[in-house]
DNA sequence: GATTTATGGTTCGATGTCGTACTAATTAAT
DNA sequence: ATTAATTAGTACGACATCGAACCATAAATC
């Protein structure tokens, strides 16, 4: 089932990995989404886990350079997280241009419960693929992306 | 640089899979678009070259379950490609409800250019991961969007 | 064969996404 | 120090995306 003609060619091999990335990105995002309370979406749980993983306190252009979205994306996206209380912002004491993305309590406790929600589905998929090979697809995937993030300049 | 504190768990595992899907995506989509024509976006491509692949004639929903997206978000981007001449849209003689979704020369075209466009961008970065490995990972990840593509009803 | 149920597509309204243009603050250049 | 260039963030407008409600046709049930 190559879905492409030219899957012998290099690019044509690169082709098929977006596409096949492009139909999981879909996919695994209707299922997280579907596990949302409601207004809530993907990058709302994105950002906040992100700010549990690696410290909160990111400034939003950090964050937008994280996920590699433009800043007004995620000026939209943090508007959202603190009208429901999830995060408060306050100007960067170093640069008064800047502000730094705080997590309230509110907005760990919906980490907390997303993830509760959501761990069900993952449960039921987990067995796919070994952890072994999804680790190793992880450290290729990121060696492309580490690449692709480079070249974009 | 683990990005989730519980990369030992299965689905902590299967969250950092995802995140790192989730931001390939964002990159390849830009990727892509900075080299199409003005107006057209990435599920433009897609499905024109997806009508090449595996030949036209496919009904809007099979495309919209080809690619996992709502069948509304189809009908938009066929009116698109519809509007612009690439595809032409006939009733499917074997059932009245349905349509048929046919390619044009002018269609093919744009295919063609556009690969020739983004080809370039795509050889830059070919020689990040080595073929075998590539389509180890494309083949895994095939694997995963079958099952969870299954495990969706 | 009439009625019910299911299916394929579109319309409509509500966000999400992103590029352009702008403001404010910082840094660099003179 | 003043001016120019850069950087962080937002406002706004255009378009993409998607769910809910809808219409038309087909299939299933009686």
């Amino acid at each position: 089932m190559p879905d492409t003609p030219d899957t012998h060619t290099a690019t044509g091999l690169y082709f098929e990995l977006f596409n096949e990335i492009g139909i999981l990105g879909q996919l695994s995002r209707a299922l997280f989404e579907a596990r949302l309370p409601e207004g809530l979406v993907l990058p709302h749980f994105t950002v906040i886990n992100h700010l549990i993983r690696v410290q909160d306190g990111r400034t939003p252009l950090q964050l937008a350079r994280a996920f590699q979205v433009p800043k007004t994306s995620m000026t939209h996206t943090l508007a959202g997280l603190e009208k429901r209380g999830f995060v408060t912002m306050r100007v960067n004491p170093d640069d008064a241009r800047s502000k730094q993305v705080w997590l309230t309590d509110a907005g760990r406790r919906f980490r907390d419960t997303a993830i509760a929600g959501i761990a069900p589905d993952l449960a039921g998929i987990a067995d796919t693929l070994d952890p072994a090979e999804v680790r190793a697809v992880i450290d290729k995937l990121a060696i492309l992306r580490k690449r692709m993030d480079a070249a974009r300049d």
